[in-house]
DNA sequence: ATAGCGGCCTACCAATTGGTAAGGAGCCAA
DNA sequence: TTGGCTCCTTACCAATTGGTAGGCCGCTAT
């Protein structure tokens, strides 16, 4: 059993890392002094190996991101997304996966089982629906302010290393002190400006 | 010369689609029907095609992206932001590519030569900073508005398979159809509310 | 003692990978 | 005609890929 959990972690970090074509069995199999056979003996396949990892990540999300008991105050969709906020950088590497996921996902797209993240967006938007500014606006008004502000969260959690090279680590720090705060004008965008 | 067009286009479907490791030379080639030893005759390496796909990449981006001669009003940056998102649509495949290469990036972030988008971001902080809402904001607030801006255009762009899927193509229409909209009123997400 | 079993190993395999070497077809200039 | 050049080919290669087959070791139940 603690094996098990152990190949999910460095199958997680390497595939965050590297990608699915990217990271090979053997790598990760080294990654914990093990053969790849070992992986192979728990999981059948690298394709139910990356599986297991995103049934783990979607798990996490589903249990920490959203609490359903959530308080219902004008400001609770912004509240949601602050926390989703810091769970997205607590949770790094779930994220890049996620991103991966995201973009090879339109190849296999027809395949089932992959929408893990559906719950997480409905209860996002049913937050949002809850809202009184908000209660007049249609469906895929509600559901396109949830994606955007979802979007400025993941692009930047994705964004961190590359922007540290591109500027300086202290950039991105300033920039990191700044993001809660804007991201809640992100959240608060008016309905009638 | 011809054909070095046809196959950067092609390279960069398969990149796009499939990133660097989940594509290989034969397949592109096959694409093309070519051998893969015409690719490698006019690019050297793999790397090397990659790389060149990138650059064509940010040079399209430079040159389309941001007008230089940008009207100085109080909503030049939501217009920049609007015409980026409506070039974003049209170019799907480079922003599906830079998106891989923000991933994996941070692997070879030392590198040189990766920055392709630091000129475009620098340009769209320098329309903020003459917004007179936000002559008053530090460095780091204007980078990271622009950040969250950004990101929104790009994880709806990149996402829009992966939504059709998971609800519904007609769901994703009534999604586009209010972006731009909701864009706008993010971009111009308060300074002092 | 021993039979069974989960956990992991070595040995091996076919397929695919990126890349090298060498040569041929077509064209143009001398 | 000859030589050279660009563009592309076939033939080949070592390395790596995911995966199969089968066996060894240690534990527990009988």
């Amino acid at each position: 059993m603690e094996t098990r959990q152990r190949m999910l972690a460095a199958a997680l970090r390497l595939f965050a890392e590297r990608g699915f074509y990217g990271a090979s069995m053997d790598q990760i199999a080294r990654e914990l002094d093990l053969t790849k056979q070992a992986l192979i003996h728990h999981f059948g396949t690298k394709e139910k190996l990356y599986g297991a990892v995103l049934v783990a990540i979607s798990e996490r999300l589903m249990t920490e991101a959203i609490q359903p008991t959530e308080v219902e105050s004008a400001s609770a969709f912004a509240d949601a997304v602050s926390r989703i906020y810091l769970r997205t950088l607590q949770h790094r590497e779930d994220t890049l996966l996620l991103m991966r996921e995201l973009l090879d996902n339109r190849r296999r797209a027809a395949q089932a089982g992959t929408w893990y993240l559906k719950p997480f967006l409905d209860g996002l938007a049913d937050l949002l629906r809850r809202d009184p500014n908000w209660q007049e606006e249609d469906e895929g008004s509600i559901f396109t302010h949830v994606y955007q502000v979802l979007g400025a969260i993941n692009y930047f959690a994705v964004s961190t290393a590359t922007l540290e090279n591109m500027y300086s680590v202290e950039h991105v720090e300033a920039m990191q002190e700044c993001f809660p705060e804007r991201l809640r004008k992100l959240a608060m965008a008016g309905v009638d400006t």
